[in-house]
DNA sequence: CTGAAAGCGCTTACAG
DNA sequence: CTGAAAGCGCTTACAG
């Protein structure tokens, strides 16, 4: 390996000079400028990243958690985030939880001592715990979708119990009177809890009175929206449409009200969450809600970059708009 | 932040003791191996990771390159791949290199820097520039799915030729004789290229003369499926099946035939490859080519760890058994 | 404009 | 069984 002594001998200057040329640090005498980096380039010079990061406290690594892999969701995000980290000199660890409590301990544990300098965390599993975690790690860290009045770092969420109320009464406008909702598990704090409040609320504004068979909570993932939406489907007065927390859910719940010998629309109207890529191609194609995957990556990184600048700016909570996309999976009570 | 040396201090023992307390690295007495673990315990004490690593050249960090984001395949692979990094003690860097050459090229270098203990790739980008990065990365690399005489590592892949030929046979076998095929790009060495010999030979086997107008190829994904179907079915002697090299492609490829004003399978059959989680809930649910997803991260964690110790193992080609999964976008010609 | 030297927090021969 | 000390490869006051 070579190092920052071999690249001094060669250019016959101090290591010191060839820091500060390399990182820009104090004007150099041009010439010799020259001289370091014709040097670095002979022996194909790079500077040990541990080094460096033991001698300023930066390791350039910011930790991403991930709540669930298969939620491609999350993929259009991660590109947008490695992009921006990337552009900032930074390199992104990943973690998926996969839904488990000690597994996103585990991985901020092992962060801690490999001392990064940001965390995103696009996770539900938030309790005691968690805040004391987060308060030793003590770095920059960004959650996603969740309003936690405990968490002293920045947030990114939407306001999601406008835009369910706005695509429920979309439903109600269709003439649906039997709206049932298939949730993600509802953690404290997590804006899923929020889509509630909207369920509620539309259903509350139209006189309808609301049926708790109706609405049902489970993991997030395809296999839980089949067997949710199965189970809906047999009740002795099934709903005639289905909001959802998740693309997902959604896509699960389309296959079981086909395989109940049903048509969506024609019998079930059927709205996703989140806008993945797939929502289009499906067959019917999905109506969901769109959220802004690419922005929020960079947004993510933006904040932990502010922060790092200056760790004392005040918390800030970035409330991003959706959008009810309308497709083929929902249609007029028939 | 609490060193090792205020550990000592606090312990009554040098840096040294403690240091062989914590990695075990020499008989300690039971008692100063009390005081020691008591005095990390009271100090909430972290060993600092780039030190460690500066000076014994492991970073504990190990690199994943992925090719495609979306494609909800490498997710379960990266599922199991980060459970066993973990389990022996290393963290994963993650960099999708979004059918980008320059993008693969940067995360390498960057990585460089960060002194990785081992690269994951699961990409076709394989040229000259490649192979010279490796060479100077100089660390345990494992390839996925690729089949290239001139690397050196460990490669993890399956046998793709025989597998495709035992589904384009399955479809010969329902009476298909117009069998069309939606390549991903193939990049030399990819095992992606296997494929199309295993077409090829399938349709000789059957004495079916091969029509150039019925193989096409094009990037992974969901749209590119679309447009390619799209433009299959508007040719005038369209295919009645089509082997595709991903879900992804399969996916968009069926909702081209729906478009088309045509039905799955009674007018057209579609096969998929990789057998991803939503395949089964797919409208109709696909038939595709289940491969060992879990396995793959393992394995690919393991052979990166066997190297670590012995770099001097000889290069091991590891072949994963594949399954013809037939399910109900498939079935015989009508 | 440049260099000598201390030190970041560890590990590991070396010595006893 | 334990400790004193060198050194990993950088950065950064300090001095000139």
């Amino acid at each position: 390996m070579t190092t920052i002594n071999d690249v001094a001998k060669l250019a016959k200057v101090s290591n010191a000079t060839v820091s500060h040329v390399i990182n820009k640090t104090r004007k150099v005498n041009p010439e010799t400028i020259e001289k370091v980096e014709w040097a670095i380039r002979e022996l194909n010079y790079q500077p040990n990243a541990m080094a460096r990061g033991l001698k300023t406290g930066n390791s350039k690594l910011i930790g991403v958690l991930n709540y669930y892999s298969v939620d491609v969701y999350f993929a259009e995000v991660l590109t947008s985030l490695e992009a921006a980290a990337h552009d900032a000199g930074y390199s992104v660890l990943l973690r998926h939880t996969e839904r488990d409590c000690e597994n996103q301990g585990d991985a901020i544990s092992e962060w801690m001592n490999k001392n990064i300098d940001g965390l995103i965390i696009n996770s539900p599993l938030i309790d005691d715990q968690f805040h004391d975690l987060i308060e030793k790690l003590n770095c920059p860290c960004v959650l996603l979708h969740v309003d936690d009045p405990l968490f002293k770092g920045d947030i990114i969420r939407g306001n999601d119990q406008d835009i369910t109320e706005e695509a429920v009464n979309y439903l109600i406008g269709l003439g649906h009177e039997r709206v049932a909702c298939i949730a993600g598990i509802t953690y404290d704090y997590h804006t899923a809890a929020q889509r509630r409040a909207g369920y509620e609320k539309a259903l509350q504004g139209a006189n309808i009175p609301i049926n708790n068979e109706w609405f049902v909570s489970t993991e997030y993932g395809v296999d839980e929206g089949y067997q949710q939406c199965k189970s809906l489907m047999s009740l002795t007065n099934p709903p005639t449409a289905i909001f959802t927390y998740s693309d997902l859910l959604a896509i699960g719940a389309m296959r079981a009200v086909v395989d109940s010998g049903l048509h969506i629309p024609k019998d079930v109207s059927i709205i996703g969450f989140d806008d993945i890529q797939l929502a289009e191609y499906c067959i019917p194609r999905l109506t969901t809600i769109y959220q802004d995957k690419k922005r929020i990556g960079e947004l993510a990184i933006e904040l932990i970059l502010k922060r790092i600048e200056n760790p004392d700016v005040p918390p800030s909570q970035i409330i991003l708009p959706m959008d009810l996309v309308v497709r083929e999976s929902s249609g007029p009570l028939q």
